[in-house]
DNA sequence: ATTATTTCTAAGCATTCGCTTAGTTTTGTT
DNA sequence: AACAAAACTAAGCGAATGCTTAGAAATAAT
């Protein structure tokens, strides 16, 4: 009864997610997106609202990648080490050629400020407790270990992914495999 | 032979500062700026050249701030206990009213590119590797350390200290206090 | 083939951006 | 008092921002 749209929603979102990780989110303008995504501003306000849209879908599908990330995380049965290896995957994960773009959700947390944007502020703090709570989880495989403990050592975690996001960026390869090393020792 | 400036540049600056680190360097704006620090446009730009520069001498009075922690971990002779001293400090030092604001050093290194302005992120490594080498030399006060194992730890605790300052703005008190006690369990 | 519906192109909207400039006011020197 | 130099005010510059709209092109149902 219409006309076909003439793009695949998920391929231009896949191209507009690598631009707001390169870029952050208000460097991002919609002429750029326009240009990576391969179609007009016309297409896409009428497919993802305003620019809000596409970068709450960027993070959607910027989720389903590291989901399997954390579904290989989920499946682990070695406690710690299986948490480490976690930490060397995002850090894989998240270079392109030799540059460490960081976590795009941990970029987007220090750019955007709270009270004018709690729609993706909730988005990623979401994100950030998802990751916690199988930190969590796999921590629990050792019997040996208090719950308080668990809490605290999950925290503790979780600053060393979030200061590794961002230490990618500046420390050399040598450096960040020390970090992630000289983090797991007295867990 | 000239009218007087009606302004301390200090002054003005320690306004910018807290603009630029509240709101990031992109988003705040020289219409911001100008009504922060009360004067016009024109005298910011004859005072401080362009918005870059604003933001490099926000960067020299931060530091200015900032020497001051670095000078009680200098004269600090207490080895790791000096270094996590200092984390408190910080988040001390970070602190406005409920809200924390991070570092402004690190919130800069997250959302400016490389490429693009090789000024400032000159300025920002700087400033890193200042704290790093004071870390350097407080973790050689324990004799019983080598010099191998002191330049891991001095990463580690840097990308410690760079997640407190994301994870500052996500986590409660009670939450960062033990973060800050579990990074400093195996030093 | 006609028609209705959606997607496309491309121009343009108001607003904000960093920055400049014309012209006035203040100041110290002569 | 006359002048020169610097600092002020306020308007405005071109470019870029997010977003909208008018109209042409394509598609499916009738």
């Amino acid at each position: 009864m219409a006309r076909k749209k003439q793009y695949n929603e998920e391929e231009v979102i896949k191209k507009a997610t690598a631009l707001f990780w390169k870029n952050g989110y208000e460097a991002t303008s919609v002429r750029m997106l326009e240009k990576e995504m391969g179609i007009n501003q016309f297409s896409i306000y009428a497919s993802f609202t305003n620019k809000q849209g596409v970068f709450l879908e960027s993070i959607k599908y910027y989720k389903t990648q590291i989901h399997i990330l954390k579904e290989k995380l989920r499946k682990s049965n070695n406690g710690v080490l299986g948490i480490q290896q976690y930490f060397y995957d995002f850090l894989e994960f998240s270079k392109e050629g030799s540059l460490h773009k960081g976590c795009l959700v941990t970029n987007s947390v220090n750019e955007i400020k709270e009270e004018d944007n709690t729609l993706i502020m909730n988005e990623l703090t979401n994100f950030a407790n998802e990751i916690r709570e199988l930190f969590v989880s796999n921590l629990k495989q050792d019997d040996s270990k208090e719950s308080s403990a668990i809490e605290k050592q999950a925290d503790y975690l979780m600053n060393s992914l979030l200061g590794l996001s961002i230490a990618s960026k500046v420390f050399n390869q040598e450096q960040l495999k020390n970090i992630i090393e000289v983090t797991f020792l007295n867990l």
